[in-house]
DNA sequence: GGAAACCAACCGACGCGTCGGTTGGTTTTG
DNA sequence: CAAAACCAACCGACGCGTCGGTTGGTTTCC
């Protein structure tokens, strides 16, 4: 293998950073792999050498944004000792990451579920994976006394949707202008949707 | 426009069912207007004397759905004094519905984001349209004192997104079995959310 | 009979993926 | 060490299927 693998490597990263900005501006079905060549300066046959089909381009962009935004998450939970303020801080951890790439944002709460039946599976998957972080604490958080017991399944699945919805209004209307000024109105509903008193546990912490 | 024929009342609304069976099963860029053609018992060309394109099918067909959703949730409403029940028959409506019927619940919850740029605005109005409902309900609550003040744009976001969530995972998974099921444990999540503790306020009503 | 409704056949654009060919750096060899 | 051989990486024109939309003619209904 005569090593000239850097320069690929980047040339990879191009296409996905290319089209991460034309699926996220254009749509998955509205944007031509041609659209991807031009924004990554590269030719059609350059990506076609680095991805089999556009589907692969799209599937592999998503992964590195989940996994980006999955190693973020852990980071910010590592910080924290408590299980709900991990749970906090995920959440989070997600808004600050979409508020500060809408593209991404956009990616994943609108062009990901619309860009046809062979993606709606993963999709599926990383939903599930985010909820099932935030059971993941609230089991933790009724296991430590924390929390009466309750569906942490559901309330999981609840939390991150009510995230999802604000975000995807946001990506949808740009309201409101910061999207963590939503989230300082959505935490206490979600602390007492679990059955903790605004005040009771958790304390607003740094930043 | 010239008095249109009982037939052709029919014609049309012939093609609108195909086309939520066929854009609920294989979305809306996979769907070519053949299809709903054949699906309708039509001609392309009958199809095109209906609706001027492709996309004003799925227009039309997404405001039908829409306000017949809309009639239901009404109807469910008006049986309900307490703004608090009238917020949860609302919800239950709209559960109750996709859980009856898949193939609407595909739609808006997955097809109409994919079927592209121009569909997103509507698509916007549309959820924004259901958060409001609830919304309403919640300010009226305030209103009566039945609830403590709270920023009733977000609860109901937050409630529209944790109903949408549950209800998306179930499109794609077919989890839990029966939907209505998700619901009797993401209630007392959501009045809990608003400062409601379970058996203080509601009652558990009819069906 | 004539307007409304419907139809089969057709057209043209578009985009994915392919493929023959090029490039520029690396390894081999005399 | 330099020429020859090699190869990963890259390029861009084009074939081909698909599909939205059109058209000119036919049927249905009043």
């Amino acid at each position: 293998m005569t090593t000239q693998q850097p320069r690929a490597q980047e040339r990879r990263h191009r296409i996905l950073d290319a089209a991460l900005r034309t699926f996220s501006r254009r749509g998955y079905r509205d944007t031509s792999v041609d659209e991807i060549a031009e924004g990554s300066r590269t030719s059609k046959g350059g990506v076609y050498f680095h991805f089999p089909n556009k589907e692969a381009i799209f599937l592999a962009l998503l992964n590195r944004s989940t996994a980006h935004l999955l190693e973020r998450i852990e980071t910010a939970m590592a910080a924290q000792e408590d299980p709900i303020a991990k749970a906090d801080a995920a959440l989070l951890t997600v808004l600050r990451t979409f508020a500060n790439h809408r593209a991404l944002a956009r990616l994943f709460m609108l062009e990901a579920l619309g860009a046809g039946r062979d993606f709606h599976q993963r999709m599926s998957e990383i939903r599930s994976e985010f909820a099932a972080i935030i059971q993941r604490q609230l089991d933790d958080a009724v296991r430590q006394g924390i929390l009466q017991p309750l569906d942490t399944e559901v309330a999981g699945r609840a939390w991150f949707g009510a995230l999802a919805e604000i975000t995807t209004n946001w990506v949808f209307s740009g309201q409101p202008e910061r999207l963590e000024d939503a989230f300082t109105a959505l935490r206490p509903l979600l602390m007492r949707s679990v059955g903790l008193t605004s005040n009771s546990h958790l304390e607003i912490r740094q930043r």
